[in-house]
DNA sequence: GGCTTTGTTTTATA
DNA sequence: GTATAAAACAAAGC
């Protein structure tokens, strides 16, 4: 599933591949990908048609394309989006919904199988209008965020660490499979409220936090079945993964067998002797 | 055809 | 107002 690592894959896939390209053509297959402008599809197509591409970037699990004009086209991938850049003559699947035509002959695909994945054409100035993108938490790899800063947002928090760990006013990007990852190599059972952290594990958390989301992006993300990048690959972290999906197998450190039990309705994967 | 899956949004509650 | 948990929702695949 797409987490920041995974977007931020596609995202450098994506960017020298469209940067500087025209959208000639704009064909929706399935209009509940478009979420905003709410029912309103010409509008949609009339911003996009024309325009050139000049910026891709992430924020948290956010991709925004900025265009040469006052809108930022904004996707999220959800659960099974994918992003692809192809020849106008290759091979369209059944999942296809959404389609970008460029002026270079290749075309940008927003493929989704659980047809999850949203796609907004916001002002530039008006993040609010792309759901939850204008009060995400901070960047966890920003070099802004110092360990100071982020033991400053244990204030007045007291939910379970696995839950505040998918918290996107938290921080911005984590999903299932990092949360798990961040709590085991940093020790603390994600069934743990965060007000008993100790002022050491919250620095374990920071630390392995974005020690393991830049070693995700390294590995070109995780891919359990759907997630691909840009050009269709699948990433390798899945075999670096010391605990999530790893139910009954031995842990790594001690052999104990890796528990799954649901934390606010996650699946969730931690040693019961490593993780206190 | 019920169950599972995850990320986000909504609703209820302390 | 704030934080949190629970429920709802999206829809396909098995």
């Amino acid at each position: 599933m797409p987490e920041l690592p995974e977007v931020e894959t596609v995202v450098k896939g994506l960017r020298p591949l469209i940067k500087d390209r025209r959208v000639t053509a704009v064909e929706i297959r399935e209009k509940n990908m478009i979420a905003y402008p709410e029912n309103n599809i010409d509008e949609f197509k009339e911003s996009l048609i024309g325009s050139k591409i000049e910026a891709i970037n992430r924020r948290g699990k956010y991709i925004i394309i900025e265009l040469n004009n006052e809108k930022n086209m904004v996707i999220h991938l959800r659960m099974t989006g994918k992003l692809l850049v192809k020849e106008v003559e290759e091979f369209r699947d059944k999942h296809t919904h959404v389609i970008f035509s460029l002026n270079d002959g290749q075309e940008i695909r927003f493929n989704n199988i659980r047809k999850f994945g949203r796609v907004y054409l916001i002002d530039k100035n008006h993040p609010e209008q792309a759901g939850g993108l204008s009060d995400l938490g901070p960047e966890p790899l920003s070099e802004d965020l110092t360990l100071t800063d982020f033991k400053k947002l244990f204030k007045n928090r007291r939910a379970l660490m696995k839950s505040l760990l998918l918290n996107q006013h938290f921080v911005a990007g984590i999903g299932n499979i990092y949360a798990d990852e961040i709590l085991f190599l940093s020790g603390v059972r994600p069934d743990r409220t965060a007000d008993t952290l100790t002022e050491d594990e919250k620095e374990k958390i920071y630390h392995n936090m974005r020690h393991i989301l830049k070693k995700g992006i390294i590995y070109g993300g995780t891919s359990f079945s759907d997630y691909v990048n840009a050009f269709g690959e699948k990433g390798s972290f899945q075999e670096e993964l010391k605990v999530h999906q790893r139910e009954g197998e031995e842990c790594y450190s001690c052999g104990t067998k890796i528990n799954k039990i649901k934390v606010s309705g996650r699946s969730t994967y931690f040693c019961p002797k490593c993780q206190k």
